[in-house]
RNA sequence: GCCCCCAUCGUCUAGAGGCCUAGGACACGAGCUUUUCAAGCUUGUAACACCGGUUCGAAUCCGGUUGGGGGCACCA
């Protein structure tokens, strides 16, 4: 269908702020699709709204970018044949391109004040009529053109739609779809500043980077056929379109930030790892026909097949988006999450202390089953870092009796008789008291539990004994008896 | 209002006419394990929107209905 003889794809931003999760979304099959076909993934920034435009948007969209592990191969900050690609920098292209397209009558200049365009929507509306503009400026005299443009009568540039036209959209995903030209509406190209619109733009700017497929959101689909009749009009091949599936809100509305965190910067933000995110959002509208659900970004990359992408909206489902950061965090080695805990120390209040690395990693491998989150090690189980300042009321109503002071003071002593003992003779100590005692281990067990970690779960009772050391453990458990009054 | 898209467990999905008494994952329930909490293992509940048609046979093809969504800017 096209004669592109290179697979070219762009993922094509408005610099409004953040990235989308949806963008992104869009932004990985595009990387997936040129990556697996040895094509080329360009970013290009489409600004051509001046009133929107964040300053910084540009720079946090590529860190966010860069974060998920996609890398670009032509943009902004990069070397490209087809550069500039920052629309706001190519405002003589569009210019020149719509001239041509005025001297052969399918574009013409349109003097309407938005006043008039307004009432005329309004009149059209209270007829319960199709909301589109009357061509009126279609036909002005030449010279009454002329003697307008030359006064400086502020005006735009629209698309001339020829009437009772059948415009075919094919999509590699949605198959045929078909548009009647009488209901579209004469498309403003070039606004009154002298920016183009986005249709004008991007079917300008796909053409002359030869992009070959354009891969974006399913919201684009009622404005595909204008960008068609563009095509046609310049003369220009098509690129294939592929629209893709909403992302949804758990209402099944498209998914927005009303609902819920909907930036790449909150999940980053929040603790997730960029692999869970993006193999997340990757099986939200695709999948590779197997039953694997956890893949790397390379995996990914091998597998992918626009093909595979389905044409039903997918509600974002953070549960699941849990799961998967669950499963991509244990497939991480403990160096690796090591690494990511002293991120978190630095930032805590804990920055100051000093903790070596021998404790690091046993603290890693005792909650790794229990975590989803690396910050989770530092909320779920402060006690590793400092000594509990409160104990749990609950755990101490059912574990503290009568007599677990006593208890603990007998098992302090027996402790105190060890020589750097592990976890195992942390263990036998326990037994021996218990026995000795005449009460059952967990009549133990939970009282020193809660002594050491002021609450009442976590991991083994001997690992925490170990990873604490000998001295704090006695220390936590005096600290204990001192305290817990019932 | 008009145009367009979509329709399998609560959610993400498998399924391209017989392999489907519909499979997997998340979530939820139960059990095992563990003198904690998790994890792990086993297991359970749970879906083809509806109505017609085509066919020997339909979740799969066609038509309609209903439902949901998106779009109708000098925003992208």
């Amino acid at each position: 269908m096209n004669n592109y003889n290179q697979i070219r794809v762009r993922f094509a931003p408005s610099p409004t702020g953040y990235l989308h999760v949806g963008g992104l979304r869009t932004a990985l099959y595009n990387y997936l699709f040129a990556r697996k076909n040895n094509g080329v993934f360009v970013l290009r920034i489409e600004d051509t709204d001046r009133a929107r435009y964040v300053e910084g948007a540009v720079e946090n969209l590529i860190d966010t970018l860069h974060w998920c592990g996609f890398d670009y191969d032509e943009g902004p900050q990069k070397n490209g044949s087809f550069g500039p690609y920052t629309q706001s920098e190519r405002l003589e292209i569009y210019k020149s391109y719509t001239q041509t397209l005025i001297e052969q009558k399918k574009a013409y200049y349109c003097f309407c004040t938005q006043e008039r365009i307004s009432e005329l929507r309004t009149a059209q509306e209270n007829l319960k009529q199709q909301t589109k503009y009357d061509k009126l400026c279609l036909h002005l005299d030449h010279n009454v053109i002329a003697q307008k443009l030359k006064d400086g009568v502020p005006h735009v540039v629209r698309l001339n739609i020829e009437a009772d036209k059948k415009v075919v959209v094919e999509d590699i995903i949605r198959g045929r779809v078909e548009f009647d030209s009488n209901l579209i509406d004469d498309q403003v190209l070039l606004k009154g500043d002298g920016y183009p619109t986005y249709h004008l733009a991007n079917v300008i700017d796909d053409h002359l980077m030869k992009i070959s497929h354009v891969i974006r959101g399913e919201e684009w689909l009622p404005s595909t056929p204008k960008h068609v009749l563009l095509y046609d009009a310049f003369g220009w091949e098509k690129p294939v379109f592929a629209h893709l599936p909403l992302l949804l809100n758990p209402d099944k509305s498209k998914l927005s930030k009303r609902q819920g965190d909907v930036a790449v910067e909150d999940y980053r933000a929040k603790g997730y790892l960029p692999e869970s995110l993006v193999n997340f959002v990757a099986l939200l509208g695709w999948n590779p026909g197997t039953e694997q659900e956890i893949f790397s970004l390379d995996e990914l990359i091998n597998i992918f097949s626009i093909e595979g992408v389905n044409k039903s909206g997918a509600v974002f489902n953070i549960e699941k988006l849990n799961a998967f950061n669950f499963e991509h965090l244990r497939k991480k080695n403990d160096t690796e999450v090591v690494r990511i805990l002293k991120e978190y120390l630095a930032k805590s209040k804990f920055a100051d202390h000093k903790f070596d690395d021998d404790k690091l990693f046993l603290i890693v491998e005792a909650m790794r089953p229990r975590i989803s989150f690396v910050k989770e090690i530092i909320e779920n189980s402060s006690y590793f870092f400092e000594s509990p300042e409160s104990y749990d009321q609950e755990v101490i109503q059912k574990r503290w009796k009568d007599d677990t002071s006593e208890n603990l003071k007998s098992l302090a002593e027996e402790f105190s008789k060890l020589l750097n003992p592990k976890k195992e003779d942390y263990e036998t100590a326990l037994h021996k008291t218990a026995e000795l005692l005449n009460i059952g281990n967990g009549k133990l067990i939970h009282g020193v539990r809660l002594a050491l970690s002021g609450v009442g779960g976590g991991p083994g009772l001997y690992e925490i004994l170990f990873i604490l050391g000998k001295e704090e453990s006695i220390r936590r458990i005096e600290k204990a008896i001192e305290k817990i009054r019932i």
